[in-house]
DNA sequence: CTGAAAGCGCTTACAG
DNA sequence: CTGAAAGCGCTTACAG
């Protein structure tokens, strides 16, 4: 019952622990003999290498970088925040982890980080990105000059990006459109939507995923054209202070990207007996205020902390050749009222 | 800025590999002296060991139990399940878990259960308890005899367990009086809740939650008296069906505990066009298709996954006296719709 | 194509 | 109270 080790397996294949290795890790220079043997013995012997000793014995370490939005985005700054935390924990893994800014609005200023990234300098990238050619052909080159890629909360659908981390944008969409109209009395009332901008698919997927739900099981909703904030607190704000005034049958308010602060300190100057039911994206220190102070009904979110790491795990999954576990990469939509808030979150 | 080791710590303070290790693992013997100065070194050098190498180089794992009711509580099942699968995943850790089946319902053999773990063979365990005095007893003793126990699901409040692993089930039964309030029009109606045992805390402080906002802040609907399903689908399912037909103004539904496939069958075979919001617990195989059915409202959740290794890696910072990082072993309430179901689960 | 030996950063008896 | 040395299970040059 005592742990096998590359020793036993070594001794029973009648190999020496270097073959061993090469056959276990899949290097190159070992006759298919050979191979076959060293296999037999560890399938026999029901061998398991120990992680801790291999990471422990190899110096070099995978080095990944995460190229994330700059700006003020206050749930980018959490991913942000989250990587950096995760970098100082993966040290010991012997994975290095690397944070640049870019600006996520500007295509070419993307396309050109991602065609500068130098593949004796990186084993990985993590990208958050517009799904535009330019975009995707950056991705495609890099990945042809050896470098793997997952995209990041918003995926650039036909670029050959080796995988996704994020939520199912559409099903988060679902969510929004059923809870508001699982909130509203069945009544006619118009609902609105603010999203960040149509270009970045995680937005565009949302509001095809509300409004999907609403026209087909609220038919006394009228929605009405979907409003660019442009994640910016301003904007939103004006938006939302636009339509409270001018649309006075409003009963459903969807924000569908960031600029939530905008949405709430509009929502909180034009208080109206009336509010509209408003869903938002993302936990954030002044979304979860806005909850506990009934300014917001609920919100919908993904974790950062969990995008991160599962980064962080898929892409050493790609560089070691081994297989992710799909159920544990799986990226959760979360609902939260203001009961069930983490404690202390609004500290 | 390469890595610093216990190497250079030691020649930093002038002293031997040994000596680093016996003060930075606070093992005893050590002048005071001695301990400064290598603290020092170790400070100054922003020395941080290497947990991999450390596990590789000590023998001995730790052994830690889990105590969990046998019988056929899906949800109880899914929890043995992830116990198990961790079991494989941190037998690289050094540390073994192993898992062990009690009859929750029965007290007297819950704590002669925990009477008989020898501290020769455990360093910690983890238990789904009753919350009663005898039991407390128990774990108090367990405690003396230097064993690290931490509860699981259902707290034992006055016990001196070391954590509680798990929700906070009085928010927990919050949200689920919030969503009856919100999907329900106002106006009014009665409901019902149904829970397996009072004496069970978790199902206690939900019924709990729940009520208080019921009353609170929907006055017009009326909270019958709370049945008791002893987590039985047989007997789950006779009393939802006694409820159906009693109470013709029934308009919310709370199944606080297991049993909710009795539930769902009962729901499904007496079918009427004003079926009440109903509300249950655990993401099940069952209950996510009665959600995508419509049988079911939403679902209140707590992830067995993490909370089983939530409570392993808690027992390992006992054992260790390392810290705990709070906000990672908090366990989240969880709610599901058919919308953020996860893609799958119903296959 | 294969093997012997050193070494990764710790911990653990064993001496003294 | 302190230190020298072996060893944990792997990987990595270096030879051959």
């Amino acid at each position: 019952m005592t742990k096998t080790t590359i020793h036993d397996v070594a001794a029973r294949a009648g190999v020496s622990l270097a073959t061993v290795d090469r056959v276990l890790n899949r290097r190159p220079g070992v006759r298919p003999q050979t191979i076959a043997k060293v296999e037999a013995a560890a399938q026999e012997l029901n061998y398991r290498p120990d992680p801790y000793a291999a990471s422990l014995a190899k110096k070099r370490s995978d080095r990944f970088l995460f190229l994330l939005p700059e700006g003020r985005n206050p749930f980018m700054q959490q991913l942000a925040r989250e990587a950096l935390a995760t970098a100082d924990r993966v040290l010991m893994d012997r994975v290095t982890l690397s944070v640049r800014h870019v600006d996520t609005f500007d295509k070419a200023a993307l396309a050109s980080a991602l065609s500068q990234i130098d593949p004796a300098e990186y084993e990985g990238v993590a990208v958050v990105a517009q799904d535009a050619p330019v975009i995707r052909q950056a991705i495609d080159a890099l990945r042809e000059r050896g470098v793997h890629v997952v995209t990041l909360i918003s995926d650039v659908a036909t670029a050959g990006r080796d995988h996704f981390v994020g939520v199912d944008n559409v099903a988060a969409g679902r969510v929004a459109g059923r809870l508001i109209g699982r909130f509203l009395p069945q009544a006619p009332g118009k609902v609105a939507l603010i999203c960040g901008t149509l270009a970045l698919s995680d937005h565009a997927q949302r509001v095809e995923g509300c409004r999907a739900v609403l026209e087909a099981d609220y038919p006394y909703l009228e929605v009405l054209p979907v409003r660019e904030g442009r994640d910016d607190d301003i904007l939103t704000r004006e938006t939302a202070s636009n339509l409270l005034k001018s649309e006075p049958e409003l009963v459903g308010l969807y924000n569908v990207g960031s600029g939530t602060r905008g949405l709430i300190a509009s929502l909180e100057a034009n208080a109206s007996p009336g509010k509209p039911v408003t869903i938002a994206h993302e936990l954030t220190p002044h979304a979860a205020q806005a909850l506990e102070a009934g300014t917001l009904d609920a919100l919908i979110c993904q974790d950062p902390g969990h995008e991160i790491r599962s980064a962080a795990r898929v892409l050493k999954a790609l560089v070691d050749n081994t297989a992710i576990v799909k159920g544990q990469e799986r990226i959760r939509i979360e609902i939260y009222i203001r009961e069930n808030l983490p404690f202390g979150f609004t500290g």
